[in-house]
DNA sequence: CTAAACCTTAAAGTTAGCTCTAAGTCAATA
DNA sequence: TATTGACTTAGAGCTAACTTTAAGGTTTAG
């Protein structure tokens, strides 16, 4: 199955010109021609966009997907390479989903802050029900030194 | 307690730069300052620099989280409006985490495909497996399709 | 046979979020 | 008193990843 840049383009939600724009970083190097030159996609080249995206959505940078590419191209000789690339990303993204869980936690105390003064219809009634003791500061340091963020 | 620009820096990992770069941006507007100009920073602005920071973390945009800030200075009238920015920020992150983990498990696919061609000192170990049936180019379509990117 | 709808390239422009620079102020110490 | 070091500002510069532009080639429908 042969596809043109812009059925790539609807398969995958990326523009034509970011196909072009990857193609032109070498992301695309197995990319065939037609004799008026106009790029071929093929079901290889989608499983390749997958891989690609999949890096790039973890925050991979193009020129770093570019030397995977690379490596892909070198053949046999680059596999333990290759191997440790996607075990140092897997880790990557572990710690990316671990921040956001703990991201979520801050929202979710949020929403309950807001859920309770929306319904007093004033912030006033988490002033009021803390009195002097504010034990936030000291958990807003140890948020930020742990890396919420 | 007070601190100066470069404890928050130290704490926040966040540099004096990008402190100021913020607070320019309208997102520290209850900063006090010293007789000689120097920015004082108490644990009420850490509190606001975690949540700044967990916006930030989760893709909001600047001039966004400047909406937030200007919310909360105009007191319990926006009460409804910022729950309801942190509802759908918490949908967001959720969405978020779910990527992530639909990006992890491409990522253990390949590991398991390079721990293979790895222990047989070649990729076309998969090859001669899968022999002329190759159901990944179609398992590719559907991944992008159903945004695993 | 011509006009629309594709495709091509090179290169300039855009955006967000910093990051750095230059020039200067201020407080504390040798 | 002089120098060190932390702070200030305005504004320029940087980077990644697009995004748009300009100029042009090819294919297909009327």
């Amino acid at each position: 199955m042969e596809y043109t840049i812009s059925q790539i383009s609807e398969i995958t939600n990326l523009t034509s010109h970011t196909l072009r724009y990857y193609d032109k970083e070498g992301l695309l190097p197995f990319l065939e021609r037609t004799s008026a030159g106009n790029r071929i996609f093929k079901d290889s080249d989608l499983e390749w966009l997958s891989v690609i995206c999949c890096l790039k959505n973890t925050g991979m940078q193009i020129k770093d997907i570019k030397t995977f590419i690379e490596w892909c191209k070198k053949g046999d000789c680059t596999l333990e390479q290759r191997r440790q690339m996607f075990l140092s990303q897997r880790k990557i993204v572990e710690q990316q989903i671990s921040e956001l869980q703990k991201n979520l936690n801050t929202i979710d105390y949020k929403i309950r802050y807001y859920n309770t003064a929306c319904e007093a219809g004033t912030e006033a009634i988490h002033k009021i029900s803390q009195g002097n003791c504010n034990p936030a500061s000291k958990v807003a340091k140890c948020i930020i030194q742990n890396g919420i963020d």
